[in-house]
DNA sequence: AGAGGTTTGGTGACATGTCAACAAGTCGGT
DNA sequence: ACCGACTTGTTGACATGTCACCAAACCTCT
């Protein structure tokens, strides 16, 4: 058991000030979601993964990778959307377990209305507070991070 | 209705980097604190801050304040957590609604036990990754974002 | 064809977070 | 002292996320 090596003060910033603006920006941006649009965040994301495919259509554990999010969470949530009338589900022509996941009219209605105002909302809360050097290093830094965890062995 | 600003490339890179980083590293750091530690992160947070206090204790409207938490959740959480002996409450001696968090024996056991791995865990997932330039270009910019999300007019 | 192992999506039980409402306490002005 | 407005912490109902498990379908052998 070595000692461990702390956070110094340049890296306990970096990493509190992280910490937090997650926080806070979750916070906004899911009020303002929600207030302009009637979408949760994952309501977004999941709409908004959708709408970005070719057919508007996506097999459910497609749409669970990209996401990062397990089947089983997004089973359920689909079924919440369903409800609402944002998506419906279709069976796989050739593989009879897959359930392809579709966006309805109302679906696509829904993110086409809510994403200027998303948008905006991460422009005025990040995008517009950085320096075009600070928003390239934040491209690289996150990169980085993502491919190490998302290695096999990481 | 202005037509809206859409991300551009580098924005766009910055934004998904920065959710999908967000994403991984919860994952991961919070696999691990709860492998090694037994904790969830919301365990480790509420654990931390209190092991900061010099007497190892918060009012409940303080604590939850410093971590952005409402005080429902918090109320609901911390009962967990009394159940399992991490914390204890006592009363405010001048405030008669008041509630005085306290970590028990247990409670700092368990966080001095967990820190110097998820510290660890810290390091090789993130800021061991990034340069002394990317750290500062981190803490500058997550602190220009929550000033202005904690701004009183946001 | 069929056995054995894998993948897929769904389900129920449970843990966690949110929201609105509440009782008790405090505070400030009179 | 007392009234009304506010603050504090808790609670219960509900929304959401996690976990273990399952049935059905697939795939790969022989």
């Amino acid at each position: 058991m070595d000692a461990p090596r702390w956070l110094d003060a340049r890296e306990a910033r970096a990493w509190r000030g992280y910490r937090r603006m997650r926080r806070l920006l979750d916070l906004e941006l899911a009020r303002e979601l929600m207030q302009d649009a009637g979408l949760s965040e994952p309501d977004y994301d999941v709409l908004s993964d959708l709408s970005e495919t070719p057919d508007q259509r996506l097999r459910l554990s497609e749409l669970a990778d990209r996401m990062l999010w397990s089947r089983s969470r997004l089973s359920h949530h689909l079924a919440r959307m369903q409800q609402r009338g944002l998506i419906t589900r279709e069976e796989h022509p050739s593989d009879g377990r897959g359930s392809i996941v579709v966006l309805t009219p109302a679906g696509r209605a829904a993110i086409e209305a809510a994403a200027p105002g998303h948008v905006a909302a991460v422009r005025r809360h990040l995008i517009d507070l950085l320096t075009p050097e600070e928003i390239d290093a934040l491209g690289a830094l996150t990169q980085r991070v993502v491919d190490r965890l998302s290695a096999p062995k990481g």
